[in-house]
DNA sequence: CTATGGCACGGATT
DNA sequence: AATCCGTGCCATAG
């Protein structure tokens, strides 16, 4: 035996500390970061290659294995859904020998999917000062969810070390991207912005500016009467600026459909959010196993490139160890994606069974369910579970985008009930009656919870819908 | 006086 | 260990 021998025992490794340490890196990743790290680690690990995908020969989907679920699906129980992985065909530049058959397909999937920030970055890298891209990413990076940028300008300044006039000047780019209204410190300055960007397009309101910049907290309390006497105007001026405001304008610039879907349509804003996870209905049978797709930037397996596994027996004995190293690394890397697409396949399938009648009905048809009881279901630790739900959205049969998350929330269902009781009351309920009314849904909520829940869902206390509804009832006489 | 929102505390969850 | 969430208490507005 030569002592080369001893080094093509590849499969036994010691996958310990380093394996686990990076598959919870990998499970902590959305689709799109993922698909950065994939490009980054075939660009600067020689011994890790792509291999062509499998595509389903019936349907043309791409497979990680087959037979396509899709297909010739083996019979299963209705309550378990299938789960299988995809590929999301955009994996970046370096490998993509194949032909350009898959190109009709291309419609199907995910259309322009891009991230909000990389969007802005697009729009003002041409005004932006090569020195100051850093400061446009760190700004973008910091914004949240809704697309507000908590911290001030200042802040921020003192982070990057940079002056503040350098912010602010990067910063109000951002502010006059598009959509309009991003990175505003919050609601109100987001809609001035808005405004802003309305005005430029000649489309504008003689009272909206002034109702928002100075009376809005009193516009939020729909207290219409004092803002026209304060503006010396009637009540149905204001009102009518209300109106505008709301039919033109949205609180949340970044916000796709997630929230509640109540208010804006705004299709345009669901291209900027890829989902990570698509939940899907079977075409024709409504009450059979839901589809799940899982995400992934591989359109293929990954594994090591057998010709560098055998160049390693000739290689010199100098640079064989830096071979090995990539080896190595290699099926680390390999090993611990397909741990991540495994998790996530489970922690979706087991979802989906737990949260059937939420992906089908609507917000109050959810289940409470915690990460711990799936963490022991799947037989994994509770973190993982965590990581794998963070920063992850699942499109729904019905088009909705939620967080990952969503499945966890242990209140929606009752906050979903008390829309529902206050769409349908008679004269405005308090929150004691509220509360009383939840009891008897079986829902035991303390008042000061229910008012919470009310101020979350964008509901106004009792005593302003009162007001609300005596004033239409003035309309009317 | 009543209804509500702010603050803060404790327990659960991550 | 850090964070989130439900809740109680208290101040305040109407």
């Amino acid at each position: 035996m030569s002592p080369l021998s001893a080094h093509t025992g590849l499969r036994q490794r010691p996958l310990t500390t380093a394996h686990l340490a990076q598959t919870m890196t990998l499970i902590g990743l959305s689709a799109v970061e993922l698909e950065e790290t994939l490009a980054a680690e075939l660009a600067s690990n020689p011994a890790l290659e792509l291999v062509s995908e499998i595509r389903c020969p019936t349907c043309g989907r791409r497979l990680k294995r087959m037979p396509c679920p899709v297909c010739h699906v083996a019979p299963r129980a209705n309550d378990g859904p299938i789960v299988y992985l995809s590929a999301c065909g955009t994996t970046t530049g370096t490998m993509r020998g194949e032909g350009t058959d898959g190109e009709e397909r291309e419609a199907v999937e995910p259309r322009a999917p891009e991230k909000l920030a990389e969007h802005i970055l697009r729009q003002i890298a041409p005004a932006l000062d090569v020195d100051d891209r850093p400061i446009a990413a760190y700004l973008l990076a910091r914004l949240d969810e809704r697309g507000f940028l908590p911290e001030s300008p200042a802040e921020s300044a003192q982070f990057l070390r940079v002056t503040l006039q350098r912010v602010q000047c990067v910063l109000n780019l951002v502010q006059h991207a598009e959509p309009p209204g991003l990175g505003a410190r919050d609601t109100r300055q987001s809609l001035l912005l808005q405004l802003e960007s309305l005005e430029e397009e000649g489309k504008s309101h003689p009272l909206a500016r002034a109702c928002i910049a100075n009376h809005w907290d009193m516009l939020c309390r729909h207290d219409f009467g004092r803002v026209a006497r304060i503006l010396g105007v009637s009540r149905e001026e204001v009102k009518d600026a209300r109106d505008f405001i709301q039919r033109n304008l949205t609180p949340y610039p970044a916000q796709a459909f997630w929230g509640d879907g109540r208010g804006q349509p705004c299709a345009d804003n669901s291209a900027y959010f890829r989902p990570d996870v698509i939940i899907s209905r079977p075409p024709h049978d409504a009450n059979g196993p839901l589809h799940v797709e899982v995400f992934t930037p591989i359109a293929g397996t990954l594994r090591v490139d057998p010709a560098i596994k055998n160049a390693l027996a000739e290689c010199e004995e100098g640079e064989r160890e830096s071979w090995e190293r990539y080896v190595e690394r290699a099926v680390l890397f390999a090993k611990c994606m397909q741990q991540r697409n495994n998790t996530m396949c489970r922690l979706l399938e087991a979802i989906a069974c737990e949260q059937r009648q939420f992906i089908h009905g609507g917000d109050r048809d959810l289940k409470p369910l915690t990460r711990v009881s799936l963490a022991v279901r799947l037989g994994v630790h509770e973190s993982t579970i965590s990581r794998a739900v963070a920063n992850k959205t699942a499109a729904l049969p019905d088009g909705r985008i939620v967080p990952l998350s969503k499945f966890f929330d242990r209140s929606l269902s009752v906050r979903d009930a008390v829309k529902s009781i206050v769409a349908a009351e008679p004269r405005p309920l308090t929150d004691d009656e509220i509360a009383a009314c939840l009891a008897r849904q079986g829902y035991h909520v303390a008042r000061r919870t229910v008012a919470k829940y009310r101020a979350a869902e964008g509901i106004l206390p009792a005593a302003a819908r009162r007001r609300q509804a005596s004033y239409s009832n003035g309309q009317r006489r």
